[in-house]
DNA sequence: CTCTGTGCAAAGCGTTTGCAAACGA
DNA sequence: TCGTTTGCAAACGCTTTGCACAGAG
């Protein structure tokens, strides 16, 4: 488990109780919509505002502590910054899981963006389709 | 060139000129976002409505004439629908590029899902980072 | 103590909707 | 002609903003 506290701080956040425990959710989650960060926290913190929610979140990706991920047709989740992977999106469910890249992917997609003299600087590999759970639900 | 009439009438959709325009617009541009489009097409068609564009946007997508770009931190590009392909998005200028997916990539993330039980629908691979163009913009 | 962060309420925008008129087949 | 599509204007809902107060360091 990530000390949420010390990650702030080293990206010059204050480590307040709103952004502590958006982080932990999000962790615990994987993935997750502004909604339902929103949804989760104010739970345990009723006064908590939706904007402060937005301020943070955009503050966080800003900061390189969170990553956006575009979904086709829907809203974006967010992550923690982690080592580059493959989201498996789940079009029944909406669930994102993740897998690890390996570095034939890696070498692939850099030459690639070599032939072209563009600097590559973030590799993004969204694969939709039907989760194993989705399958046993629309079998029956 | 696109028979645009043919291809809407082989999805069910009538000809209008509103839409022969639109695909016209995004396949010469490749990929567009809503404002983009409406802003070309009311050049030459001043009475078109913006609801209009969203209306024949959300159609064309549900019937699979266009597909849905989504860009992080960005409002979706659109393009016609082809083959699956990677896209090379520049952060400086937005614009995308396409480049062809070969079978490695192909193999390795249908292997990927297969090991997972996932059923795998569509491939999305943007890789962000600065073009040539830009590039050279930024030495300067 | 100082500066950052929060909550609230209002403003801002992109997007969607309903309906009458116009249009394509 | 008949069902579809368009344009308009209003409605919606998500996101952003400004400001006074609260809280972290």
């Amino acid at each position: 488990m990530t000390d949420y506290a010390l990650l702030l701080k080293a990206s010059g956040l204050k480590a307040t109780f709103q952004r502590m425990n958006l982080l932990e959710r999000i962790e615990v989650h994987g993935h997750m919509s502004i909604d339902a960060m929103y949804e989760e926290v104010v739970k345990s913190h009723p006064s908590l505002s939706l904007a402060t929610v937005y301020k943070n979140i955009i503050l966080m990706v800003e900061k390189g502590v969170l990553v956006e991920v575009p979904i086709t047709g829907k809203k974006s989740k967010y992550e923690l910054l982690k080592e580059e992977h493959i989201h498996l999106v789940c079009t029944g469910c909406g669930e994102v899981e993740d897998k690890p890249k390996d570095s034939i992917a890696d070498n692939l997609f850099t030459s690639i963006t070599q032939q072209e003299d563009f600097m590559l600087n973030k590799q993004e590999i969204n694969l939709y389709g039907t989760c194993k759970t989705c399958q046993v639900a629309l079998a029956s």
